[in-house]
DNA sequence: CGGAGTGATTTA
DNA sequence: TAAATCACTCCG
């Protein structure tokens, strides 16, 4: 087989290749598209195999740095990361944040969970999310790709929801949101949770549950918590 | 058997069925696909026996424009044919390469290509031109076939344009000019450069510097250069 | 229906 | 603009 030149990227984690592809005819003749792939043993693993996704030995391809960028998620930071030359460049600060309002994920959906955004009245709930961290494992999917708005999402997923909360699994979310986008999950990767970080959790608990003891002697908790609920109310009718 | 919701066309000949086929499922679930169906061939005539038979009930199933309009060649003019919603599109070009002729920039280039025919000032650069022989491998393409107006024209292609010179590429352009020609290349044939012509440009190249050094001794030769670029500036404005 | 290849659109 | 991103075509 014809093999075309698919390179390896040190700016990236082991086993990602890139490759550049010029454009042989039509008007962007000359220009060129470059090209990431992402390691094969990576895509083959698939913990869920829900879907048979594919046999190619070479992982997937990535066209964009946006699109690279959602599938790494806070596993590598690219902000300064050339999409084109595959180079990290100190100095060249991208935002990378901002595309994500713009795109239909963003616009197709989480009208809620944007409302939850800026919400930081004096619930208690909200003083103990603000000190939460996020597990490594989770990322955010969606237009709001801040931790605190994420953990509120699921925190409410959990409370509203009598099913597993699962995140978003399917890939093909990535390529038809409007359709494939599973409303009644929070916009998060698929994430699985191990036995430790289930232990762990278990301590946490116990102590979240001294602290709920103390804050419900607290004044004024049942009001700050009608406010909460009001408000939501209001901006969903 | 189950018939599939074909509805006439009326920006095709008469006979000619258009149908839209929704994808089910994978990764472009929704996304749908569009073919066409030329007219029937109800009964094609047997000259051995007389006798009828069916041939082609259902006509020929065309899933692309450009088969399409292989199939229909003169016959009927697809350049302002949309071919998802199977309507003419009268002045929006945005299909094909039509518009490659009619937006601001490919109409600016080819002016300027035009305007270099007849231009026979004092410039050094049209003298050299002027003693030059096309290459055998180079071939003009288009209503204006002379050698010189060629010339000038890839000389302007090489310092007006970021792109690699590469000639008119697709047999299309032979077929027809009108339609498919690149507007961003010089209107000669694509062509191949061997490593004895580079040898041999190699060469002429230090001759020519030769040439120039003398040349740059002359008196008005500044002024004559300046001239001819305003000229060309002006017209472009 | 997939996906490489290219057009169209948006962004810097 | 040009570059980057997105969307679509078109053929397997």
């Amino acid at each position: 087989m014809m093999e075309k030149k698919r390179s390896d990227c040190p700016a990236l984690p082991p086993g990602w290749k890139k490759e550049e592809v010029i454009r042989k005819s039509g008007l962007s003749a000359g220009k060129s598209d470059v090209y990431y792939y992402s390691p094969p043993t990576l895509w083959k693993r698939n913990p869920k195999k829900e879907k048979k996704i594919s046999n190619d030995p070479s992982g997937k391809k990535f066209r964009s740095k946006p699109q690279l960028s959602r599938y790494l998620g806070n596993k590598v930071d690219l902000g300064c990361f050339d999409f084109r030359t595959g180079k990290m460049m100190p100095g060249k600060l991208h935002k990378n944040k901002q595309r994500l309002r713009h795109d239909p994920l963003s616009l197709a959906k989480l009208f809620w969970e944007r409302r939850l955004k800026g919400l930081h009245s004096s619930d208690v709930t909200e003083e103990v999310l603000r000190t939460m961290d996020l597990p490594k494992g989770l990322q955010s999917v969606g237009p709001d790709s801040s931790d605190h708005t994420l953990l509120s999402a699921i925190a409410s997923a959990l409370h509203m929801s009598s099913t597993p909360i699962t995140g978003q699994t399917t890939v093909a979310a990535e390529k038809n949101p409007a359709i494939w986008l599973n409303a009644s999950q929070p916009l998060c990767r698929a994430f699985t949770v191990t036995d430790e970080q289930i232990r762990e959790q278990e301590l946490k608990v116990y102590q979240a549950r001294r602290s709920l003891e103390d804050a419900l002697m607290a004044d004024g908790l049942a009001r700050a918590a009608e406010n909460t609920r009001e408000q939501l109310e209001g901006k969903t009718a």
